[in-house]
DNA sequence: ATGAAAGCGCTAACAG
DNA sequence: CTGTTAGCGCTTTCAT
């Protein structure tokens, strides 16, 4: 159970259980046939030792890497935990394993991650978004090993996608909005530039609004700082700004809550005097006095599709999956949006 | 820009280049002399073939893997993000990555995870608590590298630990309540078999109250759900159980915003009539009606600090840090405690 | 069912 | 400043 000389290798296992390195590597692989006797005389060595094998050595000797790379922008989002849960639960029929790196919606960050990953020749690349720099989009492209973008289908993939169309997502909330009755229709949102999934959200839903004729009453933009206080303040402040207002569309759920604290303290009746909606369906909000209009952003299947399109591109899982993979958000009106 | 022959290797780049496999491995790792003409033509070649280099060959020759092996209970839990910040960022002044593993609280599963890990042969270990089945204590004993336990510091560690201590923690909390003339007093909190931290934070609660002659006057316990949700219908069910408590404490911030969200609702007066406390200082919540009141259990500096401890003993930094780092945690009063 | 030889792609150590 | 040699600790392949 002691030791000394620190890592120890296949030999040190060999000479104590009295087995070639090759038997003894066969059964710590399950590979191959191996006597009952021989394989407890290794295992007791083994353990005996502490010994835990190099994978180093065995990814070198084998051309086999059995990590998934998993790329996205952030984990403190509420979105991506819930995305990783997904690939973490499919990868657990293989013996693939996820590991994550974050980009923090910085491209530059994003591309110093990949070449990290890459550099340990994964089985596999799993990456959030369609907007990677060219110089990203080039190691994907040339990677030679399946790559996944995920959360979005609104553009071209590399090689497979699996998403919702978050244009599509904004289309729908609007539609849904207007048929209600709404009319003075206000916005509030991430800055744009950093999110291209809000900001293809945003687009829909004015494309939408604009089919009908209507056109957005206000809008007001946040970065950085607790979104729940920002939904807060900025929706005292718009609706100063814009008394009129019927409805705000926010962004995501937390800001939307935020929104939601403010209403319920001004004694704001939802939804007849101001309808609420935001996005993701965020279970982290439930237990809020109402609950708040949103749409399924799918974010558990979504990682579990990825997952299984990788494992199946390396042979480890038998299941017909399309390269591009669209799932369908579905509003949940919950309290904050009349049904019409 | 294209290719075909999928893993390049530095041979390609050193016939491209017309450079010795050395002198290119030399130039992309920016380790000794090479001249200005050499590497920019090696730098062209690599440019132009998209190489990648093979961390695996590397660090199987080196002996020597920049990765930082993290160990947590879960990720959506608001806690760790910001311990992974505290990493992320001491990390990044070296060239150590830190790479992530969950366990979901499950010691079977941390044992997995742990021996995985350690296949990789990473320069050290970060991982939470100081309990770890006798199996996983052996492994890290035995690994030959940096070990670190974090967030916890009531116990002894295998290596280094940073953290607080959580029996201090919910003893403070204890005395301030009491000193602040509340007298009935509940608490909520997870089952705590799988929470160490949470059980030692109530442990110390109930000694410090016991000291004064106070005895809790109920209490209750979840699992799973929504935590704000939880906090919501059990503060409820706890009030109407036990109608004279005249403060509850929680064993972290959401449920606590949960029991705040229904008190706010029911016009019962914080902290006058019922006091309210939690416990992380978690930035999520900021932009309820009132702030709770809480403890930072300074998630960012632990990171920090663990991260540094590794970056010392791998001589990557000049610091002059202990071994047992123990951080204070204070009390946050907020609006939901009186001050007295 | 077990072993021996060769080599995965890179870097340490030494030459020059 | 640049090149050569010899492995790193495994697994693949081929023998036996």
């Amino acid at each position: 159970m002691t030791q000394r000389k620190y890592p120890l290798t296949l030999r040190d296992v060999s000479e104590v259980s009295g087995v070639s390195e090759m038997t003894v590597s066969r059964v710590l692989r399950n590979k191959g046939d191996v006597s009952a006797t021989t394989r407890s005389k290794v295992l007791d060595a083994t353990k005996s030792l502490g010994y835990v094998p190099n994978k180093i050595a065995g990814a070198l000797a084998s051309q086999r890497v059995n990590l998934v790379a998993v790329i996205i922008p952030s984990m403190s989002n509420m979105v991506f935990p819930e995305v990783m849960t997904g690939i973490s639960q499919a990868l657990d029929e293989t013996d693939l394993q996820p590991v994550v790196g974050i980009t923090n919606y910085l491209p530059e960050r994003e591309e110093k991650v990949l070449y990290e990953m890459l550099s340990w020749r994964p089985s596999g690349i799993i990456i959030a978004g369609l907007e990677q720099s060219e110089a990203s989009r080039v190691m994907l492209a040339n990677s030679g090993i399946p790559v996944v973008q995920i959360m979005d289908i609104d553009g071209d993939p590399i090689d497979a996608m699996v998403g919702i169309s978050h244009r599509r997502a904004g289309r729908k909330m609007a539609e849904a909005i207007l048929k209600s009755g709404y009319q003075n229709i206000g916005f509030m949102g991430t800055q744009t530039p950093l999110d291209h999934r809000a900001r293809k959200r945003f687009e829909g839903f004015t494309q939408a609004l604009a089919k009908q004729g209507v056109e957005i009453v206000d809008r007001e933009f946040y970065t950085g700082g607790s979104a729940l206080a920002k939904g807060r303040e900025m929706t005292e402040s718009i609706l100063t700004r814009s008394p009129d207002l019927d409805f705000i569309y926010y962004s995501n759920d937390m800001i939307g809550a935020g929104g939601l604290l403010h209403l319920w303290d001004k004694k704001i009746d939802i939804p007849s005097q101001v309808g609420l909606a935001g996005f993701n369906q965020v279970e982290l909000i439930d237990g809020l006095p109402l609950r708040l209009a949103t749409m399924d952003s799918c974010r558990f299947e979504i990682g579990q599709t990825a997952a299984q399109i990788i494992a199946v591109r390396n042979g480890l899982l038998d299941l017909p999956l399309e390269n591009i993979v669209e799932l369908s958000p579905k509003i949940e009106f919950g309290d904050t949006l009349l049904r019409k």
